[in-house]
DNA sequence: GCCGTTTTCGGCCCGACTGTTTTCAGTCG
């Protein structure tokens, strides 16, 4: 593991959890010390602010799991680039160890037990050289372990090198969905729910988790361990199974009588951080926690619904979407969980590509304003905005493009139906913070959106400029997947959300959450930030093609993941409303 | 090592599954 001033939040994460499990394999440690570099790990990996960036305004304390002692050791990491005491515990193992531990299956015992016994020392190669040993049989003659064990230790190398990205939100909906249905084929599934992340709708989702209600697991466990599409059955007892999927995407199932299914759908929601902070909670209260029910004095009361899990609890009922261990219990005691935002709350879309040629610089829209004026309607709207993109720069004349922007206005406002169409154009920021459209194009434009398509890397400082700039223009009502990023392809720009968000708020100006699945931008931490700081919120989808419109589910998805009411989202206007705010 | 609606000291989430044991340790979610 490299150790260095510029670590980010996963690495420092990482770096954190190979201090724990050196703590754990020091003989006569606290098991505790170790937990609480685990949390701290956790706390830091899921942090909404590069830990670099709190280290800098003093704030790293304020990360509930970080005390005062792991920040000094982080303050000494971001003056100096390395931890002293940090060394002196890890040194004590060889640094294989700590890559072993990337299989599924292989702890921190085992991992220094194989390293040992096979003379695995160094990080590199480390898991090439166990999988080497474990083919010829070496593995199976070590104490402790067996034929078993060696198989299982070969099929969780396949599975981490396999699983190196996360499912798309709606990819994992899809697969669910097939799960899904294959389980109803047999009468003993009362109820099945998908859970986990994907209820919890992060954008993106590890492992497809599955309950069922039954009174008959066995045969619900049986059935699963068949499913037609699975790859390997990893385990399958009595309560629960796991299979995978060929592309080693694995599949968690659990079962519970009907009686007690609230129970369980709450403990395999999670998240696991929402889990452990509510049994804290719980446990003041003289109670235990777990998917069969709450114990109270030796007795456990089953739930078949989570909201009387909840309400047993003294807690409100907390939607799926805001359970990730920050303050949501806090705030169900009282009474203030807010009302999230909803699909149907969605009055319409402004980011939609038509097929109207304006000879763009990037992808053209596939269907026709008629199609996507029936789509809308469809879904409940009142109004649409078309936002081609802008005419590209090479290859046209002002004058050209002049020409290009009358014609689609035309097309527009010839156009009649009870929806209304407003006229909108998405916009590339040039690398120097220049609008890739003159000036006079917009002034024939209800609005416009604009967005960064390229120079991805620039450092903050200037790319903070470049997007202000940008959108200082009456006109430019929004920023568009402002962070760019593409999930599982490109990390987002590096921009001073600060004064991102302080220039929204001053001059008007709103952040856009995209929907389309591999965007699912502002990501759900930084929306949550932008909200908190008053900043509006427009949900678009991004459609090049009418069916694409069906993609705003997943942007509220996000919406509600970053807290957002309907009165942080513009769109939520009806079109008297929204007209005020465009023309 | 962290933390406070019983606590600044004394606690720290809970259970399932597997493999290798012969009653449990390790790992996972």
């Amino acid at each position: 593991m490299k150790v260095n001033r510029n670590m980010t939040n996963l690495q420092i994460a990482q770096l954190l959890r190979a201090v724990a499990a050196a703590l754990e394999l020091t003989p006569g440690d606290n098991r505790f010390r170790q937990i609480a570099y685990e949390r701290a790990a956790d706390a830091i990996e899921h942090s909404s602010s590069e830990a670099k960036d709190l280290w800098d305004d003093n704030e790293l304390a304020s990360l509930p799991g970080v005390g005062e002692s792991i920040a000094s050791h982080l303050d000494e990491l971001f003056r100096t680039g390395k931890v002293r005491h940090f060394d002196s515990i890890l040194k004590e193992f060889p640094p294989a160890l700590f890559e072993l531990l990337d299989i599924p299956g292989v702890g921190p015992k085992n991992a220094l037990k194989l390293c040992k016994a096979l003379g695995i020392t160094s990080a590199h190669s480390a898991i090439s050289k166990l999988e080497k040993a474990a083919k010829k049989g070496q593995v199976a003659l070590i104490e402790g372990f067996g034929e078993d064990s060696q198989a299982k230790i070969l099929t969780g190398i396949i599975e981490q090198k396999g699983r190196s990205k996360r499912l798309l939100l709606n990819t994992a909906q899809t697969i669910a969905d097939s799960i899904q249905n294959w389980m109803e084929k047999i009468p003993q599934v009362e109820k099945i729910n998908a859970l986990g992340s994907l209820r919890r709708q992060a954008s993106t989702v590890g492992d497809i988790d599955l309950s069922v209600a039954s009174d008959d697991a066995r045969a619900v466990i049986e059935h699963f361990t068949k499913y037609p599409q699975k790859s390997r059955v990893l385990e399958a007892g009595t309560q629960t199974a796991s299979l995978t999927l060929p592309n080693e995407y694995q599949v968690d199932l659990m079962v519970q009588p009907s009686q007690a299914y609230g129970s369980l759908l709450q403990h395999f929601t999670g998240s696991k951080h929402h889990n452990i902070l509510l049994r804290e909670y719980a446990l003041k209260k003289g109670l235990s926690l777990s998917e069969h029910g709450i114990k109270r004095a030796g007795k456990v009361v089953q739930f078949e619904s989570e909201q009387k899990f909840y309400n047993f609890l003294g807690l409100d009922w907390i939607p799926p979407e805001l359970r990730e261990g920050e303050n949501e219990i806090q705030l169900a005691l009282t009474h203030k969980i807010p009302k999230l935002v909803e699909l149907a709350d969605i009055r319409g879309d402004l980011q939609i590509h038509s097929n109207i040629d304006v000879e763009p610089s990037h992808d053209l829209g596939e269907s026709t304003l008629r199609e996507l004026a029936e789509k809308a309607k469809q879904l409940g709207y009142e109004y649409i905005g078309l936002t081609e993109h802008n005419p590209a720069v090479s290859g046209h004349t002002e004058g050209k493009i002049e020409e290009l922007i009358k014609k689609k206005t035309e097309i527009v406002h010839s156009f009649h139906d009870s929806i209304h169409i407003f006229n909108g154009m998405e916009i590339d920021i040039q690398p120097g913070g220049k609008r890739a459209l003159p000036d006079k194009c917009l002034s024939m434009l209800d609005y416009a959106c604009v967005s960064v398509h390229s120079s991805f890397r620039q450092n903050k400082s200037d790319m903070t400029k470049r997007v202000l700039a940008a959108l200082d223009h009456p006109k430019v009502k929004f920023f568009a997947h402002p962070t760019a990023r593409l999930l599982n392809e490109r990390e987002g720009i590096e921009l001073d959300w600060d004064q991102i968000f302080d220039f929204c708020l001053k001059n008007g100006k709103w952040l856009e959450i995209d929907g389309w699945p591999n965007r699912l931008d502002l990501p759900d931490v930084l929306a949550h930030e932008a909200v908190k700081s008053g900043v509006k919120i427009v949900i678009d989808t991004d459609s090049h093609s009418a069916d694409h419109l069906d993609y705003m589910r997943y942007g509220v998805s996000v919406a509600r993941r970053a807290w957002c009411t309907r009165n942080d989202i513009v769109n939520t206007l009806p079109l008297t409303g929204m007209r005020k705010l465009l023309c």
